[in-house]
DNA sequence: AATAGTTTTGCAAATGTTTTCATAAAATTG
DNA sequence: CAATTTTATGAAAACATTTGCAAAACTATT
């Protein structure tokens, strides 16, 4: 007894009009008599029926989807980006098909052919580098597309974040003219990764511009998890020989190095100061309240919403420009100026 | 010099052949002699061709997509579970469309019946609780659904997720079975959130078991953030007449909790217990550790997806059985039994 | 080499919609 | 109230595919 699912053929029929004016009912209400309108209304209403956009879309006409292909939503960062983003890109009718590639760019290919195979109208993507075949792949079916999380102002489609070389020249500055010279390192594996890659960078270079070299051993690479920092910044907080200051990649790292801290009895700031990168959530209520760099998730994804839904419903071509979400230094209890006084 | 994008007829041309045999060629290519099938094959290299599911789907096959509608993703928990569903879902070639409610039910109606204009496959909903109208509209349309996150074995549609009724039943139990006796209790907004509801209910109702009532002024309601839970948390920790023990709803508030006994100069546990729910991430990790118990998160997502690949993929008709994750008191250092003496 | 049996391919209809063009109905004008 | 303009509706083609059926092309058998 189940009932065929109904179709706009059925609706015609049931309002004793023709499929041509139901379309219309739709897609261009003003066209029909107010009578009409109400007899397909409850005929619409009768049947349950509900609009087909996979037959719309092979018209030409926008599907109304945008793909988003992230590294992973277990980073409460980039779920905060999607979140921003989708809330956005909604309040214009569009919905999100989301895939996330684990830092894998064989995968990030694969799941980008499908969603083209979805017809998305647009495709984000995350950060600055991907295979070539990626972008020849948008390029040949010449989609708008934009680049979030990163900055740069050269980039092969418009990129929408922040300036992370920027940041990490910051949270660097601020340390090293806090009078530190003893400072170590933990950053993520930088493979796939071009934003920790840029921000480990700069740092490095920035306090070499101070005259400071960073040590072997006190240069981290730690995976972006909560355990694996405070277990590596509390291997280091044990050995003989340590930095007064520890620089972040990011604020799960960081925050791993103050429970790491606690757990050996340093007190921070005063034994050592802990800094992160990224402000994310907790980080301002933590104790002692993380200093970091802002970098403003909400906005990159509103921001990059807009651009894209604004390239998708306007002009059909392409975005242009790259926004710049500026980060921002924000100063808090973790860090302190250098003591003067040596430990004897 | 725009091409026209390449569809299946320019391909048969491209490969001489009909636009049947190309159709063959990605449906049933064990048909197709080898030659043929190779032909094809450089012709869809050369034309760029990219396969129309819209155009597929309007012949009844499946779209290849399924509807996820979340609260928010900006609740780490729930960001896990997506991820964990995605790329389960992922193997088996869906898709997910991404959508979040904030808690609004009308919205929820509204973003279902855009997946239902999608044609998803299927949809996945968070909670038990959700509008009349949303669940006749999946029946209507008769298309898998599961529920996430809850646990029920009576449920409108098949619940997969851990019982947060007995979650709150455990944390409790422990709490009183540590001898406390003057208990405080911090719980989210309930409204639109059943996951939250049902656990402070058996959480006051276990208590009540053990002779224990909860005053009024020790019964707080904060919203879903450190924030927010740690100015609480410290406003409670600053009134004279404090309890020995702190049950939080979720791990974020007790987080948030654990922050506030920091600032306020009270030690965890000897001082006061506080223990929370979820065991999210970096839950083992703050100091002191946190008490409390497992949702398996990554679990339900997976368990979820396959359930629901299942249900499409099989027997096109619908998934049957509810999922119960259990969940599992983790004992950290967040908690100790009550002292004996009183303080003077 | 003719026949029967397979395998491979193409034709044409079908899918659910939109849209152009034509026509019918209504409204406006003299 | 007839002529003209405007508005509302329908018929049919178009969109990019899939699929049942039949024809064509091969194989195997005698």
């Amino acid at each position: 007894m189940k009932h065929k699912k109904a179709d706009i053929i059925s609706v015609a029929k049931a309002a004793s009009v023709s499929p041509s004016t139901v379309s219309r009912y739709f897609n261009h209400p003003e066209l029909l008599k107010l009578t009409t309108r109400k007899r397909i209304d409850s005929a619409v209403r009768r049947t349950g029926y509900i609009r087909n956009r996979a037959a719309q879309t092979i018209h030409g006409i926008r599907s109304g989807t945008i793909g988003v292909l992230v590294p992973t939503l277990d980073n409460a960062i980039f779920a905060e980006v999607v979140q921003a983003f989708s809330d956005t890109v909604a309040a214009n009718g569009f919905t999100i098909l989301l895939a996330s590639h684990g830092y894998d760019l064989q995968r990030e290919y694969k799941i980008l052919r499908k969603f083209l195979e979805h017809r998305v109208d647009g495709v984000v993507l995350t950060g600055l580098d991907h295979d070539e075949a990626v972008f020849q792949l948008i390029d040949s079916q010449n989609i708008p597309c934009v680049l979030i999380w990163n900055y740069a102002a050269r980039s092969r489609y418009p990129a929408i974040g922040a300036d992370n070389e920027l940041a990490g020249k910051m949270i660097a500055d601020h340390i090293a003219s806090l009078g530190h010279r003893k400072i170590g390192c933990m950053f993520p594996p930088t493979h796939g990764n071009d934003r920790a890659l840029a921000r480990r960078e700069v740092v490095i270079d920035t306090l070499q511009s101070y005259g400071i070299s960073i040590p072997e051993e006190w240069m981290l690479q730690t995976v972006y998890s909560i355990s694996a920092s405070k277990s590596d910044a509390s291997r280091l907080f044990s050995q003989p020989n340590q930095p007064t200051a520890l620089i972040c990649g990011n604020d799960v790292l960081a925050t791993g190095a103050l429970y790491a801290a606690t757990a050996s009895g340093l007190k921070v700031p005063t034994d050592v100061s802990v800094v992160g990168i990224g402000d994310f959530k907790g980080s301002s209520e933590i104790e002692p309240a993380l200093t970091t760099v802002r970098l403003p998730a909400k906005r990159i994804g509103q921001q990059a919403g807009d651009a894209l839904a604004n390239a998708i419903i306007n002009t059909e071509g392409h975005t242009k420009d790259s926004i710049h979400c500026k980060p921002e230094l924000i100063i808090r209890q973790s860090s302190m100026p250098m003591r003067n006084t040596s430990k004897p």
